[in-house]
DNA sequence: CGTTTTAGCGAGTGATTACTCACTTTTAAT
DNA sequence: ATTAAAAGTGAGTAATCACTCGCTAAAACG
């Protein structure tokens, strides 16, 4: 963290003037939930004020009265979701599990991870497209994705691997790469479900896959039995 | 395949009339350069054939006297990649592992295959993010991406991996959650080397990085000598 | 050499862009 | 009921967009 968080921080100071989605006029969200949609289905750029205005069924003039430009709607829109999915995320989720690590084999601490992760994604599905696609270009959101989301993770991630290499539950492996293998697993789950492998993936339930997932990533995929 | 595969047929097509970059004229050859450059940074939405022509030290009306449309341009992008890069990737090196399947174990197997796709990434960064960018949103590129790349692998590794299953090397799990555990462990070491970790990775050698990828892959993270 | 073809140019095209502004309607407070 | 603020409007604006066209310069061909 050598430079200002410029972005990082100017976002928090956004989040904090959000106006909760309830004190905001139908108008105002009806501008919302159609930028999301055509951001996520057209980018950004791809999108213009004239054709949100038209979907949201709004003149064009009422967007400009609420965001006074059309990046800050991508901003209204990428911000909540940056602080609504990310804090929580580390925050609730792997915190506990953070908190009952003694508790739970790492199997199942893991495979809890994962159920968690996909039903994350499903319900979440437009707002990830849409910062997924802006951090591909926007080196400030994708640096803020990392600070926030990715570097908490990491560090509550590798004490938890820490403590179960003590235990003895894990090998003693570089705790980067077992990171590392865990956070695959888990990208390679959410992708093949979602993009590549749609068809083929009904053959086995979600609940399956991960079962097979966690037990490969616990075993590999090696004979040892010769 | 239900469905008329009129892009893919349409890419191959436009494959066959595409000049030899030695039969372009030199400021043909720059607005290509200058494109690659601009779509990889911005985005093809974001960039302007002004801008384009400016880059490439050109008159506007140059770029389309080469390429009927700006779309054209992205396609005489993508296509080349899509050919050059998967073909080659699919037909030489995979086939390859093919034919010695029997001469070598699937740890030296898939070591060659990760440090092969590591070095390939680097060679072609920017175009393959254009290529994943625009596969982003353009269900045509995502479907002809899948198609060409990523089912011809899927084959010929799900081969390799019975055949490997078969001589007692593999663990005897579902193809194609082996499959995935081999792709999943690739991308995440591409992406922590490329965008996630950048500094951490510093610290081993990306041959140790493979190293300890495959060996997880293969004998997982668990600790058995319990 | 003369002729045809190709490459390159840049001003000009209508359409569309993000955004403004003078204005009306709605809401809320006194 | 009066008034002030906020929400909403839509025609209008300059800028930019992808793209065209009439032109000249340079190869390519016979």
């Amino acid at each position: 963290m050598n430079k200002p968080p410029t972005f990082v921080e100017g976002l928090l100071q956004y989040v904090e003037e959000l106006k909760d989605e309830s004190e905001m006029t139908e108008k105002q969200r009806n501008i919302l939930r159609a930028s999301v949609k055509l951001f996520a289905e057209k980018g950004f750029h791809a999108s213009s004020t004239s054709e949100i205005a038209k979907e949201a069924g709004v003149a064009e003039g009422t967007i400009f009265r609420h965001y006074k430009s059309k990046k800050d709607i991508l901003l209204a829109v990428v911000a909540p979701v940056l602080v609504k999915f990310a804090a929580p995320f580390i925050l609730k989720d792997v915190r506990e599990i953070f908190k009952e690590q003694n508790k739970k084999t790492f199997a199942q601490i893991v495979t809890e991870l994962y159920r968690n992760r996909i039903d994350l994604v499903l319900a979440n599905e437009k707002h990830i497209r849409i910062l997924l696609q802006e951090a591909f270009f926007h080196d400030e959101i994708r640096e803020a994705l990392i600070a926030t989301v990715f570097t908490g993770v990491k560090e509550m991630a590798n004490k938890l691997i820490e403590a179960k290499v003590d235990v003895g539950e894990l090998r003693p492996l570089p705790t980067q790469a077992v990171f590392r293998a865990i956070l695959s697993s888990m990208i390679g789950l959410v992708l093949f479900r979602q993009v590549l492998d749609t068809d083929e993936f009904t053959q086995f339930s979600d609940d399956e896959q991960i079962a097979l997932t966690v037990d490969i990533l616990l075993n590999g995929i090696g004979n040892h039995s010769i």
